[in-house]
DNA sequence: TGTACATCAGTGAACGCGCGTTCACTGATGTAC
DNA sequence: TGTACATCAGTGAACGCGCGTTCACTGATGTAC
């Protein structure tokens, strides 16, 4: 019962379009099941085109996952840069580590793979390594948006830290345990607190409010 | 240049045993390679049997996969169990946090797939929560060694946790962060003193040593 | 304005492959008498 | 002690399937003259 998608050819010109169309029916498949149903003939269904027309665009199936990574990564930057003007910047900080673990737990298969695309390509390809750069980059900006937060709280002393950089990195390292491990093991009994916890520890807030 | 490794046929009523050669091949493939080579004949291949040979002992190849992660699952605890006895409880918690993480960093694959497979498998098959359980009660056995390790401490006044079951949660999210991106994202400038800082406080512990 | 033509977006058929799974079987080994 | 037989561990051939990839192609569309 799987409706082939009527799909309209791109105008002249237009060609690259099928290129952010085959990325976003990728992801549809990832979120939907697992990282292996994301075939690249499944990809095309999904897109309405024929299994041939992505090889204009993508070299082979990896490619396409770790240009979903890509935009996953920019979709998280994108998601954690406006987090609205909170006058404590402890609040801005705690807001900015909800938009990330509520990024993981929305889309886990794209969280997933976002840390893991990369290591599995690299397995495989010899090529990948410039494109797993790429998203070490990307993955750059959404650190340094948790890092510059810290640093707003040290500078209004909310905050302890003496080398915000490498707390950040803690902070970073207890809020991807978190997202993995919730959504990895659902029985476990998860404190309600943990969250604030582990950001006021990881951070070193002043505990104005949890 | 796959020798057909050989294998002696099992003497009568020793069949079970080549559940255990199967499940030891798969992790040897899962070791060398990723989740994605760990196919059934891969499988038979690697144990140097026929490929039927595996029915009578597991009922697809998720259930060998799931078998892995058990295995896995038991060794870690082994592994944590031992850890030599220090007279301070607070290095004794060290040395359990660090045969974790040295753990994940050796199989950095069974790792992922302790924390993975339940959740894949689920997708596709519907008769696994039985034996995902199973894994939640062997991780299980893991994390109360580290509660246990944390409760000495604060027994012998050497964390400041009001809540061991608490706390050593919130240990173990970052213990598993910091594994998992470690292994993930290896070009991050990793701190070196990160992992002492992490363990110091989220375990609440007074600082003796680092 | 008309028309020939190059280009572009995308197709359909076909390939070889390894996969999971089934089936009927084989041959060694222990057991009953 | 000998022998017929049931059982057990494991095999070989075959199936249908979806996969990634290739190839020669089609038909719409813009452009040059």
């Amino acid at each position: 019962m799987t409706t082939p998608k009527a799909r309209p050819r791109n105008k002249r010109g237009q060609g690259a379009q099928l290129r952010d169309e085959i990325v976003s029916a990728a992801t549809t498949l990832l979120d939907g099941g697992t990282e292996q149903v994301v075939t690249l003939r499944a990809v095309a269904r999904e897109a309405g085109i024929s299994a041939p027309s992505i090889y204009p665009h993508f070299a082979d199936r990896d490619s396409i996952l770790l240009a979903v990574a890509q935009a996953a990564f920019a979709e998280l930057e994108h998601e954690l840069r406006p987090v609205g003007e909170h006058d404590d910047p402890a609040d801005q900080l705690r807001a900015v580590c909800a938009a990330y673990l509520d990024f993981a737990q929305r889309w886990p298969n794209r969280y997933r793979i976002m840390f893991g695309a990369a290591w599995d390509a690299s397995k495989s390809v010899e090529r990948v390594p410039a494109m797993a750069e790429d998203l070490a980059v990307l993955g750059m900006a959404s650190f340094d948006i948790l890092t510059q937060a810290l640093a707003d709280c040290v500078a209004a002393d909310r905050s302890a830290s003496t080398d915000p950089q490498v707390d950040a990195t803690a902070l970073w390292v207890g809020l991807h345990g978190f997202a993995q491990l919730q959504v990895a093991t659902p029985l476990f009994p998860w404190p309600p607190e943990l969250q604030g916890l582990l950001i006021n520890r990881l951070a070193l807030l002043s505990e104005g409010r949890s």
